[in-house]
DNA sequence: ATAGCGCCCTGGTGGC
DNA sequence: TGCCACCAGGGCGCTA
């Protein structure tokens, strides 16, 4: 079977989805071996270091920040059952997939596929294993094993990223005030990860394309009404995308190999008809990255 | 303060 | 048909 592991952009939602997949498949598993295919992917942790700091502890949650995913692992020797409290984890495996990391569960005697960079090897309780593998065909993600005071490190750094767009309590007031004063572009604020955490290129487009935003509109001429439309359009394409397991794309896969089930209205179809208006899409290049828009849905305001 | 680069990397594409 | 320059993309770090 041929592997593709290709072409598609983990946001939010694509994060969102494979930590519910690691959730379901590698929760207190231990951690049993370590194989590092390609060693770009550790950005500068020796494979010696990442083995010390994991073979031999337990993956005891997934959780997620922004783009990144955080596996707290714990001593073999703390009885989390009895001793709750004192089972603060030792380190963290810490996961950003950038543009094309990849993460996939798979059975541990399956031939690792293409542009497999790190396994890890997980005991199951039965005994039985399986396997944890980092796919990235750029290497540009990272796998690292940090302890919890050396997280600070990871850039964006998690102090300075911006709230989570689907807590509840992330909304018109924390993004007005982060827009306050920001004269760049609306497009390249919300893919800033220290205006709204998770947020990237196919999401933001969607979000200015559902609340009728321009995206080259200056950050802080939104209007209190277009900021809370703006908010909420955040919110409503962040949780149809997690409801629909991510975008869909010929080659996006969560780990059990399942594709993205939600279709973007505007990203990547530039030239296509609006499925608003039927006016064609526009496609421009702002702060380096692609735009697609709508000119009739989302107006400029400020004529150039 | 902030915008605009180059950098990291490789597969796909368009031009010749 | 083949070669090759070029592009995409997140996020950092540097310069202007």
């Amino acid at each position: 079977m041929e592997v593709e592991v290709e072409s598609f952009v983990p946001e939010l939602p694509e994060v969102e989805t494979v930590r519910r997949g690691l959730e379901r498949t590698v929760l207190d598993r231990r951690i049993v071996e370590v194989t590092v295919r390609n060693a770009k992917v550790l950005k500068g942790q020796s494979e010696a270091e990442l083995r010390e700091r994991t073979v031999g502890r337990l993956i005891t949650q997934a959780q997620r920040r922004g783009k990144y995913l955080l596996l707290p692992l714990a001593d073999t020797e703390t009885n989390r059952l009895t001793v709750p409290e004192d089972s603060s984890p030792s380190f963290f495996l810490c996961i950003h997939l950038k543009m094309r990391g990849q993460l996939r569960v798979e059975a541990s005697d399956a031939e690792p596929g293409p542009y497999h960079c790190v396994t890890l090897l997980l005991e199951e309780a039965l005994g039985g294993r399986k396997a944890l593998r980092f796919y990235d065909m750029w290497t540009w993600g990272e796998l690292r094993a940090l302890r919890q005071e050396e997280i600070g490190t990871l850039a964006p750094s998690l102090a300075q990223m911006g709230e989570e767009p689907l807590e509840p309590s992330w909304g018109a007031a924390n993004l007005g005030a982060k827009l306050r004063g920001r004269k760049t572009a609306i497009k390249p604020t919300l893919l800033d990860q220290r205006v709204v955490a998770g947020v990237g290129n196919i999401y933001a487009d969607e979000s200015l394309f559902l609340s009728g935003i321009h995206p080259e509109r200056p950050a802080n001429s939104l209007s209190p009404e277009e900021t809370d439309r703006l908010a909420q359009a955040v919110r409503t394409v962040l949780t149809e995308a997690v409801e629909g397991g991510g975008t869909t794309s010929d080659n996006y896969f969560d780990v059990a190999g399942l594709p993205g089930r939600f279709t973007p209205q505007v990203y990547d179809r530039g030239g296509e008809p609006c499925s608003n208006c039927a006016t064609t899409l526009t496609r421009i290049r702002l702060a380096g990255r692609g735009t697609v828009f709508c000119e009739r849905c989302q107006p400029a305001v400020i004529v150039r």
